[in-house]
DNA sequence: AAAGGGGTCAACCGCCCGACA
DNA sequence: GTGTCGGGCGGTTGACCCCTT
């Protein structure tokens, strides 16, 4: 196996590339096209390594590239499909057209992983950080029938409802890959969505079809995935019974759905399931101290990537707003 | 106003894989 | 089977910027 030799051979420059350096490889590419990046630097008259050249051209110089601040869509879209695709950058920049994956992975770093963790969840695994888990678990029994009282709920920053709903919305997660994987290897689908709640069992209500995988498979330029949750919530016709009433509330989580309109749609099929982001706290109560350097304008679109993220069902009088 | 510290991001490194000759 | 090449990936670096003190 060879291997390409390193940029600091034969006195080849490295670091920023200079407004000079780009023209000359921009103008080298209108001509010849690119590819045979070896010898296209010596071609260009760049002192530089064909993957220096390929790298400044795939992920800065190329026409296409679009420039800018992440919208709130795009969170959604790179979570959700590294929720499925795991650490696969190109497979993910492949479906947000104008976006690299360098852009995309110091993206994830910088802001979405803080953003997850933030929420108690691991942007490795898209699991409920087990720390808080077993905290929740400590602290279910003792504050959960406080947290009815809101007197006896004041001042708590963990509401055992939260945790259930982060490991709801994770296990959905972690279904969905499973589900995928095992329909790769034309395995069937291992969730029984009408499986009685069980113990500590999250029930969960996401299901993807062979169909829904075919379908994501065969529109990479289209971020479906929130047309998968929503088909099978909406198709399929069902809610799992344990969906419908557990310990007395309605229970539910919804994944990171695009607009309103299909989030009403899902929201009717369980009376009492209300949008999560009117349970959220204002962004200026969050105590997070990950938050040091985050804008005003990045704390807002993390409150508003939240509410469409998650969404379940409170009973009333439950303050949930010291709980985020 | 200046210094220090943390965040951001372009760029690089090393390794790996698949295609091809 | 082996070497070459293009390309992908995870991790890291370092310059720059901004905020806090």
């Amino acid at each position: 196996m060879g291997k390409p030799p390193g940029c600091d051979k034969n006195g080849l420059k490295k670091g920023p590339w200079t407004a000079e350096e780009d023209q000359k490889l921009i103008d080298y590419i209108q001509k010849h096209g690119h590819g045979r990046w070896r010898t296209l630097p010596k071609n260009a008259g760049l002192k530089r390594c064909g993957k220096s050249c390929r790298l400044r051209w795939t992920n800065y110089l190329r026409p296409d590239i679009k420039r800018g601040k992440f919208s709130i869509e795009e969170d959604e879209v790179i979570i959700q499909l590294h929720s499925v695709l795991g650490n696969k950058w190109s497979a993910i920049a492949a479906r947000l057209p104008g976006r690299t994956d360098n852009e995309i992975k110091n993206y994830w770093n910088t802001h979405i992983k803080k953003k997850l963790l933030r929420m108690g969840i691991d942007p490795v695994t898209h699991a409920p950080r087990l720390d808080l888990l077993e905290l929740s678990s400590l602290l279910s029994s003792s504050l959960y029938n406080s947290s009815l009282n809101p007197a006896g709920f004041v001042g708590s920053m963990f509401n055992p409802s939260f945790f259930s709903l982060a490991t709801a919305f994770l296990s959905s997660n972690q279904t969905k890959n499973l589900e995928i994987n095992n329909l790769a290897g034309n395995i069937q689908q291992i969730q029984n969505p009408y499986e009685p709640y069980q113990g500590n069992q999250v029930p969960v209500i996401t299901q993807v079809s062979q169909a829904d995988l075919n379908q994501f498979s065969a529109n990479p330029g289209l971020p479906n995935l929130w047309q998968i949750d929503n088909n099978v919530s909406d198709s399929k016709g069902f809610l799992p019974t344990t969906m419908q009433n557990i310990n007395g509330y309605n229970h539910g989580f919804y994944l990171g759905d695009q607009n309103l309109q299909q989030v009403c749609t899902f929201s009717e099929k369980i009376p009492n399931l209300v949008p999560f982001g009117s349970l959220l706290s204002t962004p200026s109560s969050s105590s997070t101290p990950l938050n040091n350097g985050s804008s005003t304008e990045d704390i807002e679109r993390d409150s508003y990537c939240s509410s469409n993220m998650l969404i379940f069902d409170v009973p009333k009088g439950l303050n949930v707003n010291g709980c985020m």
